[in-house]
DNA sequence: AAGTGCGATAGTGTCGACACCGTTGTGTCC
DNA sequence: GGACACAACGGTGTCGACACTATCGCACTT
């Protein structure tokens, strides 16, 4: 997927259309895929003066940004200090992967219930187009898929409340799946999962498809707590730790 | 309760304390507080000059004040346009409700696993506090003990993106859960259904837990239902949506 | 008389400046 | 040499000003 893309479905994530000012879109949109990049590392200073110059503008939009930011959980403020990237520890991450599994077997048990056939059938077309870069092992374009069937889902759903809350946790754990696809064998399991909830889908099978969605978030929690542990191990000879916990 | 009272509890939950200045903390619970008490009317006009003037400030941390306000659903912010005050419609709210209900079942599932007996006992004395309230028809005290009582549960449950989602979603419902507590017999209905909550909690019944909540969470929906309805029906006579000002 | 275009008004978004505070590097004392 | 105080620096929060635009009233048209 073109970069372009990637930050018009970002834009939509953070709902910038129409509420906030193209510039402090542009900013947010910025910051935002730099973090689910990794672009800028957890727990970065993101200090408003660069980012203003950065931008040749003043201080108030890009404070204004990182508000947005902060609100997806992306970026952490405290009064007077400096906006840091956000660094979930592991018991948040699984917090929210606990929620996420939740609202998405009730994602999964209300599009059984309010799908058409034709939006069931797009749906599964969008699965075989990912199935196609998962084979061809494009992380990135296959990352992006999935952000997007999951807001389409939401979509077709038509609960706003449930939209937006799961699009706000999709952000939070945008840069922990990055890294989680990318680990070998994971993109295969993870578009076998999507296709046994299409088919669960199409045979109306509501409990079922709760039972899948909620089961690959759990697979998908496993493969992050995986690749965390592998860095902490990495990290291990470096000995000291700069920045305490919070 | 105290006016005081509301706004620390106000505060905590807009997550205000060491997140935003205290100017900013000020004038969101002002206006916070306004919204829920019904003192602003859904839809008014919210323009920061007039803001700015009343708290004698500039219009900076008014703007912020309003965009934490937005982000808990109180306030909605348009580009270019003049922020007002929330007016979710019925759908709205029953999307709201609806999520709102799902999580609630998830929260009382994870106290009767998690809580330890001391904790369940205290929930059990904030009930039976609530029962003097209810007794007394001590609407507004009934009201914030209410929702003290949902925030140290997920305190105890110790999820914090669950915490955050269900104080969001609480924000949203509160100016009509204020109505709907004001309907004859509500509150003596709301608190038996917490004493019937905290029964199957000490009996350590998750699964009666949960049903005996989201049957609580429903039975608040029909409530604000039948006042909106009420509602609509008092403005029937007026007819035209047009609003004859002199 | 209702609809349309235009100007006045009021309110928003952004800016650069300034005061205050957190941070960091340095010097001092033991 | 290490702990502490302190000063210089860097960054945040707030302000008042200004440009831009949504909104509203008003004259004009048909």
């Amino acid at each position: 997927m073109a970069d372009q893309d990637t930050h018009v479905v970002l834009a939509r994530l953070l709902r910038l259309r129409d509420r906030r000012e193209p510039l402090v879109a542009q900013i947010a949109e910025w910051v935002g895929a730099g973090i689910i990049e990794g672009r800028l590392a957890a727990g970065q200073d993101l200090n408003s003066v660069d980012l203003s110059r950065r931008f040749d503008t003043s201080r108030t939009p890009v404070r204004e940004a990182l508000m947005v930011l902060e609100q997806e959980g992306l970026v952490e403020m405290k009064a007077r200090r400096r906006p840091r990237v956000a660094a979930p520890s592991l018991q948040d991450i699984r917090d929210i992967y606990q929620v996420r599994r939740r609202l998405l077997s009730m994602l999964a048990a209300l599009l059984v219930e309010r799908a058409t056939d034709d939006e069931i059938a797009e749906l599964r077309g969008r699965v075989e187009k990912m199935r196609g870069l998962a084979d061809e092992g494009d992380v990135d374009a296959y990352f992006w898929g999935h952000v997007q069937l999951q807001e389409r889902m939401t979509e077709i759903v038509g609960n706003a409340t449930l939209k937006q809350i799961l699009d706000s946790l999709a952000l939070r754990t945008l840069m922990l799946r990055h890294l989680s696809l990318t680990r070998p064998g994971r993109l295969a399991y993870s578009v076998d999962d999507q296709e046994r909830l299409m088919q669960a889908c199409e045979e109306r099978d509501g409990e079922l498809a709760s039972a899948l969605i909620a089961g690959a978030t759990v697979r998908a929690l496993r493969s992050v707590e995986e690749q965390i542990q592998e860095q902490e191990a990495g990290r291990k000879p470096s000995r000291r730790r700069r920045t305490p916990p919070t």
